[in-house]
Parts: structure tokens; sequence; C-alpha cells
DNA sequence: AAGTCGTGGTT
DNA sequence: TAACCAAGACT
């Protein structure tokens, strides 16, 4: 028999309604379930951390993966687990081989965040991820998403795991018109995923709601025709599916001028700094840099200047190697390369370093210093 | 709430 | 090609 049971999922909407006020959105939610988790079950990809459960490996693939392309993520994964298969192995690591590990994967505080999580786990929990949203949540770099993917991908706990995907794909079939860009949006959507998540199978609902969104109900071009939901999809039925989700666009960045320069002395040793522990690329490496001001002139004595001001360092500094775009999520860098000389007896310190060009490759550096390096590289043949 | 925090692929 | 986007968290 078919079961055509309706649930009405009351949508909390901002501004603090009352429920009986709001738009009351009609599901068959038994029905959306089965057929949600069925196509997941034919359909989805063949994922490294679907291998096994491992709330471990299931952590450190969800950190990996926010704001990240799946097919970014695979290498990066299997290097990582291969080179810290357990929470021990990461407690025990140095934290500069965790960030080169994740060198050019981007938002390196997920690293350094993972790695202090993972020491308190190994430390306060026995070593035992927690499996409660309470303790789950106080985890570094853990928030909203990271502990409901956790807890019901590895766990079995029906939590609600809302990320962009979840967003877009329950906004269509639920004709959600909130703005998705803003932060408070972001309950509207658990608690709806509260009302429809399967208790029998919460892991494989919350996953089959990021593949449909990651497949099927993409930001752009839905392929409506092949979605195993679209007969209890709103939007589908209004026409709306190219409406929605509402997000509402951001501002452009601004544009940060640098100067750059690779020292070599005597040796051909090259003249590397650790960049400070916070902010933007914070615990890298790099080539010594800095921002210029208005009115753009003499950037090289400005470069020259700072490296006696801040390393006691006498520079020369030489020909431009390379002028070099980089742009971030919030800014954009322009930066001009340079090579120079530096006196091979400088005193080095902790994040100062003198080291040939073989070592350059144990350090790890943001692509936008890869760039510096690669234009000194060519400048050398 | 809004800005910070990377990178590479897509449109 | 410039803008947008991708399994967000932190401040």
């Amino acid at each position: 028999m078919l079961n055509l049971l309706k649930v009405a999922v009351f949508l909390q909407l901002s501004g603090g309604e009352a429920l009986n006020n709001n738009p009351l959105k009609q599901i068959d939610k038994h029905g959306f379930q089965e057929d949600l988790i069925g196509w997941f079950e034919a359909e989805q990809r063949d994922l490294p951390w679907r291998k096994d459960k491992d709330p471990y490996k299931v952590w450190v693939s969800e950190i990996m993966l926010q704001q990240t392309r799946v097919d970014t993520v695979i290498p990066y994964f299997h290097r990582f687990i291969e080179q810290f298969p357990t929470i021990k192995a990461l407690s025990e690591a140095e934290e500069d081989k965790v960030l080169k590990a994740w060198e050019g994967l981007g938002y390196y505080s997920r690293a350094r965040n993972l790695q202090f999580a993972v020491k308190e786990v190994h430390e306060k929990y026995a070593g035992k991820v927690p499996d409660n949203p309470k303790e789950i949540s106080t985890l570094k770099g853990v928030g909203p998403y990271t502990a409901g993917a956790i807890l019901s991908i590895a766990y079995g706990i029906p939590e609600p795991a809302v990320d962009g995907n979840v967003m877009r794909v329950l906004s269509r079939i639920l004709s959600i018109w909130e703005d998705i860009a803003k932060a408070s949006t972001r309950k509207i959507f658990e608690q709806a995923v509260r009302e429809l998540i399967s208790h029998e199978n919460p892991s494989f609902f919350n996953q089959a709601l990021m593949e449909l969104g990651a497949l099927i109900c993409t930001p752009t071009s839905p392929k409506c025709l092949l979605c195993p939901v679209r007969d209890h999809c709103h939007a589908f039925h209004e026409g709306t599916t190219t409406e929605l989700p509402i997000k509402t666009k951001n501002k452009k960045h601004r544009q940060v001028r640098i100067a750059a320069a690779v020292f070599t002395d005597e040796d051909g040793r090259v003249l590397i700094h650790k960049r400070d522990e916070s902010g933007l690329l914070a615990n890298l490496w790099e080539f010594p840099n800095i921002e210029i001001l208005l009115p753009y002139e003499h950037e090289t004595d400005q470069l020259k200047e700072s490296m006696i001001e801040g390393f006691h360092a006498e520079v020369r500094v030489n020909e431009m190697i390379g002028q070099i775009e980089h742009v971030f999520s919030h800014l954009t860098w322009n930066i001009n390369a340079y090579k120079g000389k530096v006196a091979a007896d400088m005193k080095e310190a902790d994040d100062l370093k003198l080291v040939s060009k073989d070592e350059i490759d144990q350090y790890a550096f943001s692509v936008s210093h890869q760039k510096i390096w690669q234009k000194f590289l060519e400048s050398e043949v």
C-alpha cells in the first residue's frame, strides 16, 4: 500500500513569528526519504572516505571538504590518511608536517584547528571522537555542519548537517525564499531537516541531500529530469527552480600591492620567513615581502628598509623577476617579485632561515609564494 | 552581522 | 573574463 501520509513541515522563519503564521509546506515524508535514500544507494560516488565509518577519517574528510571540491580533496585525503592514519599519529605530528600535507588546499587554519582538536580528543576523550552534539561541538574547527556530519555519518545519530548543498536542495523542494547568504538562515534549514530526516538511516539521508546537490540539484541548470525526488519538489511544480535559492551577492574585494623578493647568499641559499601565527596564511613560510602603500614609489627601497627594520638583514634588491596576480576569497595580491642578495652571515632565527634550493620543498608555502618561487627558477635558467 | 580565511574550476 | 562557486568556521 502506498503511504500517502503528508507531513507538515513547519518552518521557523527569521523574525521569530509564531509557527502558525508561517507558510506550511506539505511533503510525503516517508516517500521522500525512500526516494532520496534509494537513489543514493544506487548512484552514490565511490569516494575514499566512504570505505568505512572511522570517525577520525570522517572528521578529516569533512574538514577538508569545507568550501572545497570533492575532486580537489581526494588526493589530499589519501596522502593525509597515509601520513597520519590515526588520532594518535596526528596528535604526535609536528605542526609543520601537518601544514606541509595541507599545502595548496587553502584555509590553513583548518589544518591547525584539526590537529589541535585531535590532540584534545587524544588526551581528554581517550582517543574516541565524542558521539554527542554538546561535546563534539566544543572541538576547534567543528561547527554546526561538521558536528552533524560526523554524528550522522560515523555514529548514525539523526542530527542535521546543513551545508550549501542542503540549503540549495531544500530551498527548492520546500520552496524556501529566505536568503541563504545570511548566517541566521541556516537554522531554518536545520529545523526542516530535523522534521524530515530518516531515523532509520540519518547517515544516508544527510549524504544523499548533499550528493543530490552536487550531482543533480546544481546551482545552475539543475537536472530536474533526472531527479529522484522531483515529484516532491515544490519549486519543480511551480517552475521556480532557477529562481531558488535566494542568495545575495557579496561586494567586490580590495586590491593589495605587494613587493616580494627571493634573496640568496653567496652559497646560493635562499632566505625564507615564517608568517605570523594568526591571520592570512598563518604559520606558512614565505619569501620576504611588504605591502606597498600609495603612492607606489621606490618599492625596492621600502623593501630593503623593512628588511633592516624587521630582521636586521642587509640586503640588495636587484631586477624584477615577475608580476603576479593572486586572488584570495576577500582580496587580491598584486605582487611585484624581485631577486636580490643577502649576506651569508645574516643572523637566522626560528622564523627566518637560509635554506638550500633543494630544501625549499620541505617547507609549506601558500600557492601565491609558490608562484614567486616559480618566477625565480625561471629567472635562473 | 559581517568580515576574514585559499584555491581552482565553471560559467 | 570577471564573477561566481565548492561538504563552513571563527571573530
